[in-house]
RNA sequence: GGCCCGGUGGCGGAACGGCAGACGCAGGGGACUUAAAAUCCCCUUGGGGGCAACCUCAGUGCGGGUUCGAAUCCCGCCCGGGCCA
């Protein structure tokens, strides 16, 4: 009787489908068990395409899957659920290629990929698994968003609060309203309450309704803003930043995306910066991928200030008085360098400011800019376009001026588009000398660079300019005194410029250790030219052949424009200096500081922190997504739904297309303004109100899955709290020892989630543990990326991807028989093809299906194989020649445990003889390290390893084979239940405890102990286990082999690691 | 350009700072077979030596360093991949 595997997995997915086994019991459920610890393991569900899976996709489902078998053979209660990201712009597409309903589509897919998954035998609690195109999941999606209509970000507390909180607060007038709509905190203390409140504000009893809705909607987490968005005409919809590259074009499709202001749905992740950047600390997550959410949030501190305008000289008018330009910058100790400003030319400022000689010049630039996209706009200088040609930036001035507030000078005002409105402020004072940009638009545009930071040899550089005078040096060479000069000033901090011109001028020169180092790593040569010689080498660069000019930008502090490039590192102040205070000889954080202190004290400006995060684009002009649970009554006013009023369905259409175009003009136009008017329109307590036409972003469904998995059925709450409480209690601690605050105890996906899932997701975490909807506040407590499965892939001269099953080597052997080979040229269809290696995938038309290799070898083979393919978070080749490996082992396995000729079950019920007995307990040991640090791949060696050693055998003993099978249970599940069962056991093995080694088992009776001398093997003794240290040392240097490699040699030393090796160190 | 991750036989990969190459693939040899498949056994990092179980030198991208001892830790490079500009 051989092993049948597909009679063996057919029978047991039938019998844990028939017996529920894998059904986990909620809180108060029957079949419970409080006792248990819990485990949450999730895998980042998928998105159900209508090609299927490949054998990349399964790698995590895998994974998990042996983690979540594990666990419950180790007593806990696991949490194992799967679902589909089903919303979203692929769907669609798909849909509208191929003429059908997405729903239809979706639906079709979602029944392939649960099959195909449900073959892997994944252990699943298939009742628990949910689309995001459920209504009763989207249902609380659109609760989810009424959440966040219905709250605001208190800053005082740092926190999301009901807007009914604040409604009360404004009421009882603990706040006001300011001339811009802003909450303003009525001043109770000191010199401002007495002078009253400031001009402007307005207690809320004096707002009128509709002004009132107005300040409220600014403060909702979830608001509307018409701001500058990705807008992709092709898609008809607009993106959010994250779903746009770096060429500026989309993600999906490729086509590209134009930057233009349009209204839309926006919610305040902002709020949250500095709680997301936090919080990373409590979680146990791969470094990477927390210093890829760090830099996407993007602190950056600095201060704000003010640029008043100057309005003397150029006629500007009475309108311009007491206006500034605020700007942010990270580096305040350069604002006496700032030689002019720079507005982004959709700032509001811009047509006030303007002169009338400049007004077409910059009305025609801004046209210009806004057909550009971000992307483009941000390009630098130094990136090259398609014809190879540089980027130039662009500008124009505006005719206005503004005075530098550290020295009252007047610089004038540009537009550009290098400065983006949705950055910042929107306006930056430009310092040219020390910012690369600023360097490049000012070099360009003839404005001054002024140097105001120096390196510590740019400033012995100045030093020496200013000190320099050709009389006292006689017939010495300028420059090498200069290298003197900059060589003794920078190995000797504390020299004067003048005491240093002195002693060049004499040519005496100290002696130090730090120049014989220098000298001894060059080697040889005499010391004071050596020296010279590297320093004139250094400052070759500087001088060009052109040290007069060179001295004179350095006396008039423009060495950075003679240099070439601006200067961005920290460094000292110079000519940095008013009537009040001096940063010079400052270093740079050093003057970061005194500038801001002084801004302050002055009422100029303040520190302050910026995020490069900005707000969440939450509207797509799509049909296939969340309808939003918001209507707007006739004054255009939104009004959030009540929960009765949920779901709220799409409404069937024939057409559901998006209005694409090519052009970057055309207005968005969402699908759902065609839908039927009974959809459109609605009547609430006597008013006529619209509904809201746009649609939710694909991220929405998926923020939240998680919790819902938790108690997948509830028709009453998105998730019942006793479910919440138990499921997403933090239940591991970090790897470093320190609490985690995150619920879900193992979260696997890719990489390619680091910044847009999983920032949205623990936004929307913080929002609902803020309004005391979930109790942690962090969702994945452990995350784990796996890699990427990787194929050979073929392209033709055209360079398009060819299908791997058609390429032949120049033999005519299938290309996948010797494509790990590098003497082998490969031919589609008689053409010449070049080979390459990528991610699987349905671009590179190398994608495999699990479902032929789940036919060939059974799927016990196949989730073994991607296990063994190598570590779990690496990127591996995949080889389907390879699986054989894998394969066999089970075969091995099968007919250690069964007689193939009669079927008879070849365990004895007799004691192992001892060396099995020992390596059964060190393997135990050994694929239980394994499950619990995810590397499956040795697990599995070890294995092999103990089967290894048994298949010969007539006979297995039963203290052998049962835990063998046991420990195989959670890699091929079926195979080991089938054994299982021959072993006599009436039950599935899902729930039997994990083997236990004995510790006295895995300590050795004799211990080899390799000798080397100085470092190098020389040869072994055996001593027995536990003998000292001291007894080790006498056997090794007594061995006839060690002594005769020892001959004439003295032992000076001798180190004895216990149990590891002797190392003699010999002279 | 900055940051992150990686680089070990023909290949995938093992290896708490302690015998480099576990385990698997491919390859070679053998057994059983009419033959094939399947199965089993042996060999397989490179150079040199030995009839031989073996001995010996080199060796984990390159160059330095720390250490009794480095694939592993540190510094500087090179190459590949990723993220951000």
């Amino acid at each position: 009787m051989r092993y049948d595997f597909s009679a063996i997995e057919q029978r047991w997915q039938q019998y844990w489908a028939e017996r529920q086994v894998f059904k986990a019991a909620n809180p108060g459920e029957e079949g419970f068990d409080p006792h248990k610890p819990k485990y949450y393991v999730l895998d980042m569900f998928p998105y159900p395409s209508g090609v299927g899976l490949h054998v990349g996709h399964p790698l995590g489902y895998i994974a998990t899957d042996i983690v979540a078998r594990y666990k419950r053979m180790r007593g806990f209660n696991v949490l194992h659920p799967m679902g589909y990201d089903a919303f979203g712009l692929p769907a669609e597409q798909f849909a509208v290629e191929h003429g059908v309903h997405p729903r239809i589509t979706t639906e079709k897919n979602i029944a392939n990929m649960t099959r195909q998954l449900k073959r892997l035998g994944l252990s699943y609690d298939w009742d628990r698994s949910l689309a995001t195109t459920d209504e009763t999941y989207y249902r609380w999606t659109q609760w989810i968003f009424l959440q966040l209509f219905n709250s605001w970000f208190d800053p005082a507390q740092s926190k999301a609060r009901p807007i009914g909180e604040l409604v009360r607060m404004l009421e009882s007038e603990q706040m006001y309203v300011g001339v811009g709509g802003e909450l303003v905190e009525p001043t109770t203390e000191g010199l401002e309450a007495l002078a009253g409140d400031p001009i402007g504000v307005r207690k809320w009893h004096e707002l009128s309704a509709h002004e009132r809705a107005l300040v409220l909607d600014e403060q909702r987490m979830a608001y509307v803003a018409e701001v500058p968005v990705n807008w992709c005409p092709a898609l008809g919809t607009v993106l959010a930043n994250e779903e746009v590259t770096v060429d500026g074009r989309s993600e999906r499709g490729n086509h590209p995306v134009y930057r233009r202001p349009l209204r839309q749905w926006m919610l305040r992740i902002t709020a949250y910066a500095e709680r997301l950047l936090a919080d990373l600390d409590g979680v146990d997550w791969p470094e990477p991928i927390k210093l890829m959410q760090r830099n996407w949030i993007g602190r950056s501190e600095g201060a704000k200030l003010d640029f008043p305008l100057a309005y003397d000289a150029h006629g500007s008018s009475a309108h311009m008085a007491g206006e500034a330009i605020t700007v942010f910058t990270t580096r305040p100790d350069t604002i006496f360098g700032a030689t002019y400003m720079v507005l982004a030319p959709e700032h509001p400022l811009v047509e006030t400011i303007t002169t009338e000689d400049q007004w077409q010049a910059v009305m025609d630039y801004r046209k210009q800019a806004e057909k550009k996209s971000e992307i483009e706009r941000q390009g630098n200088g130094n990136g090259g376009d398609e014809n190879g040609l540089l980027r130039k930036k662009t500008g124009v001035f505006t005719g206005s001026y503004a005075l530098n507030p550290a020295n009252s000078e007047k610089i004038p005002i540009w537009i550009a588009d290098y400065v983006m409105m949705g950055y910042g402020t929107g306006a930056i004072m430009a310092v040219p000398a020390h910012d690369e940009r600023d360097f490049e638009f000012a070099s360009q545009m003839g404005l001054p660079i002024r140097d105001v930071v120096y390196t510590q040899i740019q400033a012995a550089i100045h030093g020496f300019a200013m000190q320099y005078d050709p009389s006292p040096l006689g017939g010495q060479d300028p420059v090498e005194a200069m290298a003197d000069f900059v060589g003794l000033c920078v190995t000797h901090p504390n020299i004067g410029h003048e005491e240093a011109w002195a002693m060049v001028a004499q040519r005496r020169r100290p002696r130090s250790a730090a120049e014989e180092v220098t000298l001894d790593s060059r080697g040889g040569r005499e010391r004071r030219g050596t020296i010279a010689m590297i320093w004139q080498e250094t400052l070759a660069p500087y001088v060009g052949d052109d040290l007069h000019g060179l001295l004179d930008a350095a006396r008039m502090g423009r060495l950075i424009e003679h240099m070439g490039e601006a200067v961005t590192v920290p460094g000292f102040n110079v000519n940095s200096a008013n009537e009040e205070m001096s940063l010079n000889g400052m270093k740079t954080d050093q003057a970061k500081q005194a500038m801001i202190e002084w801004l302050e004290k002055r009422g100029l400006g303040a520190a302050s922190r910026q995020y490069k995060l900005r707000d969440w684009l939450f509207s797509r002009q799509r049909y296939w997504g969340e309808p939003f649970p918001i209507i707007y009554d006739a004054k255009g006013q939104a009004v959030g739904l009540e929960d009765k009023d949920l779901p709220v369905r799409l409404p069937e259409m024939e057409d559901f297309r998006p209005a694409a175009s090519d052009d970057p003009q055309a207005p968005p136009r969402p699908p759902l303004a065609r839908a039927p008017e009974s959809w459109r329109q609605i009547e609430r307590s006597g008013g006529r109100y619209t509904r809201e036409f746009n649609t939710m972003p694909q991220w929405a469904g998926s923020c939240w899955y998680y919790l819902r998995f938790c108690d997948a059925q509830n028709s009453q709450r998105f998730v019942g709290p006793k479910a919440e409480q138990y499921w997403m209690k933090p239940g591991v601690t970090k790897r470093d020892g320190q609490a985690n605050t995150g619920g879900i105890d193992l979260y696997v996906g890719g990489a390619e989630h680091a910044v847009l899932h999983l920032l949205y997701a623990r936004f929307w975490h913080k929002v609902l543990f803020d309004l005391g909807h979930v109790t942690t506040p962090e969702p994945f407590g452990r995350l784990f990326n796996q890699g990427y499965i990787q194929a050979y892939a073929y392209r033709d001269e055209r360079g398009i991807a060819v299908a791997v099953e058609e390429v032949v080597d120049q033999d005519n052997n299938p290309a996948n028989q010797v494509e790990d080979r590098n003497d082998r040229l490969f031919f589609h269809q008689g053409k010449p093809v070049r080979r390459e290696l990528g991610k699987m995938g349905k671009s590179l038309k190398n994608a495999i299906a699990p479902d032929a290799i789940c036919e060939q070898y059974g799927c016990d083979t196949l989730r073994l194989y991607e296990m063994y393919l190598g570590p779990l978070d690496q990127s591996k080749l995949w080889r389907t020649r390879d699986i054989l490996g894998v394969h066999r082992f089970l075969q091995r396995l099968w007919r250690v445990f069964v007689e193939e000729e009669t079927g008879r079950l070849k365990v004895v019920d007799q004691p192992a003889p001892e060396n099995l007995r020992r390596l059964l307990h060190k393997t135990i040991k050994r694929v239980s390290e394994a499950m619990e640090n995810l590397a499956f791949n040795v697990g599995i060696a070890a294995l092999i390893e103990l089967n290894n050693e048994l298949v010969g055998r007539a006979a297995i003993e039963r203290e052998i084979a049962e835990p063998l099978a046991l420990c195989v249970a959670p890699l091929a599940p079926h195979l080991a239940e089938e054994l299982w069962q021959r072993l006599g056991h009436g039950e599935s093995l899902a729930y039997q405890a994990w083997p236990k080694f004995d510790p006295a088992l895995l300590v050795e009776e004799q211990v080899e102990y390799p000798v080397q001398i100085n470092g190098k093997l020389r040869g072994r003794v055996v001593v027995a286990a536990g003998t000292a240290v001291g007894e080790v040392e006498k056997a090794a240097l007594s061995d006839q082999k060690i002594q005769a490699c020892l001959n004439g040699m003295k032992v000076l030393k001798v180190i004895v690691v216990a149990e590891k090796m002797v190392n003699v160190v010999a002279k």
